[in-house]
RNA sequence: GGCCUGGUAGUUCAGUUGGUUAGAACGCCGCCCUGUCACGGCGGAGGUCGUGGGUUCGAGUCCCAUCCAGGUCGCCA
């Protein structure tokens, strides 16, 4: 039978027990027991931090051999006066004292963990899901769930401050065949009929924009039904906004002042604003991806002036039909890529869908070129000579349609970044990428979709191509990166009725495929919206950011595992046939098909 | 759905060309220890080697299938 707190109240937190004299009374979870015989100390820890117990020969008979039966977990209350150590430890902030304890309640006893809760845990991470509440105990996530609390905080300051209002919209709306697949919610009044969890509050914040809210915010949970990556989880958080009355400038301008103060009040880092801007192409060419990490430089070159006559017709076909030659440089590469691995990466590159890699691996004088018996003297020379590339290097190229040769080479790019080991950790590059284009060719479909979503407003210049030449048409869509990270995603919207009703053709939408789909958004239009537009910032890979961490489940309480099921709880689960009969669902399993 | 990596005491790992009773560290249990703080000393318990087949005189080790976890591509307007 546990001990009960009567007579005792928490004066403070563990890691606030700093001043020796005081009498102080602290709960919380034994960390460790060192029971030297004689003298007995116990570690407990709280989410603040940690503080020494310490029991010895004048310590009540009861009290000490209490002590002695603690074990590790164990939820104790202690009282007592705090003193200073007689040795101390300078590792934890409450080294130099300790609590004498006068009256220890052991209020809860532990079974032995399935695991040790400590701070540099190795434990494989599906025993640690197992069991995440134990793994929550933990002081590196408990600080990155503060952490992430903290953000949410300065978010809400920051857009109270400028005048936005917090609104809640539903949950559960209707699926919107567009964009990633819906979770389903099926209705047991409307038999057959299904709610969709929202993907993002989009269409809501934009009625409400309509309804002249004017300024609104939200930390909105967001559901896809996508398979997941360390980045990307099924539900997750948007810091979601929209303005009216602004333009690409007001919401970029907002969104900089706001990561600007969340970095300053929660990480003391200052950001400098304005952020820098790529547009996409811009983006595209130089660092092959619309999410450019630019800790690192490693930018990707275009030799096709140099190469286009030379005797190697992989190359001199690439350019022939369009495309080109690129290349990166892995500057003193040479020791980290052997040709082992740049047999590794060739194969990674045709994953990606590149036929193959050339590469020129300069270790000696002599620089080893993968296709160098096709290429003259001074072919080669001015191809080094353009990338820089010196004793030491690995330069790698392909040849291929240019979207094939930027994806690649993108991809490379990281990958041997990482392998250099040359990203540094503690840096934090903020972009823009801006001038999106509006619509993106369909191979399967023969269609243009949109690549951002049908409500994003073209830019102005770009409108009179609407109808003639849908691929020059850029968007007034404008992304936020963090570190190669995508954080945010946003837009000025159309609220003209007439200029979105071209858009809804050009993108081949029959009148009735608008109506069923978008009808009641497009309807509200009619009445008039000022000019709006806003974004929805990640709050999850903010906070993984910001922690330092590699995965978004180390920020998030309960997370989801890699098949999106949540190893605690065990779910998604069967329910039973009531359930499913009071729906009007019958389950026919995958398997049996 | 594809590809890659991993699964051996409670935990983290080792385990040789297939060969005696599968080891270590931490944790756990018992005893000792009055200034520890990665406390220390002595002793002890603890294993369906992810699962199911196969090859073999013999499988943790080789083969096949499968499950689970991680990464990644597809996918994510």
């Amino acid at each position: 039978m546990a001990d009960n707190m009567k007579g005792l109240k928490r004066t403070h937190y563990c890691g606030e027990v700093v001043t020796a004299g005081e009498t102080v009374t602290v709960g919380g979870y034994v960390d460790t027991v060192r029971n030297k015989g004689g003298i007995i100390f116990i570690v407990l820890r709280d989410r603040t931090g940690v503080v020494q117990l310490t029991f010895n020969e004048t310590t009540d008979k009861t009290v000490f051999e209490k002590a002695a039966d603690c074990h590790s977990e164990y939820v104790l209350m202690a009282k007592g006066v705090v003193r200073e150590r007689e040795s101390k430890n300078d590792k934890i902030p409450t080294g130099h004292v300790e609590i004498f304890v006068d009256d220890l309640r052991v209020l809860a006893k532990a079974e032995t963990t399935p695991f040790e809760i400590v701070d540099n845990s190795n434990t494989n991470e599906e025993l640690r899901l197992k069991y995440r509440y134990l793994d929550l105990r933990r002081t590196p996530l408990q600080q990155n769930i503060m952490t992430r609390s903290k953000i949410a905080k300065v978010a809400r300051d920051y857009f109270y401050e400028n005048g936005f209002i917090e609104i809640e919209t539903p949950m559960m709306i209707k699926s919107t065949p567009e964009g990633a697949r819906d979770y389903l919610v099926p209705s047991r009044v409307h038999n057959g009929k299904f709610y969709a969890l929202p993907q993002s509050p989009q269409i809501y914040k934009q009625l409400l924009m309509i309804s002249g809210f004017d300024r609104y915010i939200q930390l909105a949970r967001c559901f896809r039904d996508e398979d997941l990556r360390a980045d990307r989880q099924p539900e997750f958080t948007q810091i979601d906004l929209e303005m009216s009355f602004v333009d690409v400038e007001d919401v970029m301008q907002m969104a900089e002042g706001f990561v600007s103060r969340v970095f300053n009040d929660v990480l003391g880092k200052e950001i400098k604003v304005p952020l820098p801007r790529y547009t996409y192409e811009d983006a595209m060419n130089r660092f092959g991806s619309d999410k450019p990490d630019t800790r690192f430089e490693m930018e990707i070159q275009d030799i096709s002036d140099i190469v286009k006559s030379c005797e190697f017709s992989v190359f001199t076909s690439a350019i022939e039909n369009g495309g080109s030659v690129r290349a990166i440089v892995a500057k003193n590469g040479a020791s980290v890529l052997t040709r082992k691995e740049i047999d590794k990466l060739t194969e990674h590159a045709k994953g990606i869908g590149a036929k193959g890699l050339a590469f020129v691996r300069w270790v000696d004088d002599a620089p080893a070129c993968s296709f160098a018996k096709f290429m003259k003297e001074e072919e080669l020379s001015a191809i080094y000579e353009r990338l820089g590339a010196e004793k030491g290097d690995v330069i790698l190229i392909v040849a291929d349609k240019n979207s094939t040769v930027l994806s690649t080479l993108g991809a490379l790019r990281l990958k041997v970044a990482k392998q250099l080991d040359i990203i540094p950790e503690d840096q934090f590059n903020f972009l823009w990428i801006t001038e999106f284009p509006f619509f993106e060719w369909n191979e399967e479909t023969k269609h243009w979709d949109a690549m951002h979503h049908p409500f994003t407003m073209p830019m102005d210049e770009c409108l009179e191509y609407l109808d003639t030449d849908p691929g020059k048409v850029k968007a007034k869509a404008y992304d936020l990166v963090l570190n190669g990270v995508e954080l945010s995603s946003g837009s000025i919207r159309i609220t003209d009725f007439e200029l979105q009703q071209r858009m809804f053709r050009a993108l081949g939408l029959t009148d009735e495929e608008i109506e069923k789909k978008f009808g009641f958004l497009v309807d509200a239009y009619r009445y008039g919206a000022a000019p709006h537009g806003g974004m929805g910032i990640g709050l999850d890979r903010l906070a993984m950011i910001m922690c330092g961490a590699d995965s978004l489940r180390d920020v998030t309480a309960f997370p989801k595992v890699q098949n999106a099921s949540e190893l605690m709880s065990a779910c998604p689960a069967e329910v039973d046939k009531e359930s499913l009969d009071a729906l009007g669902i019958a389950v026919i399993k995958k398997d049996d098909e």
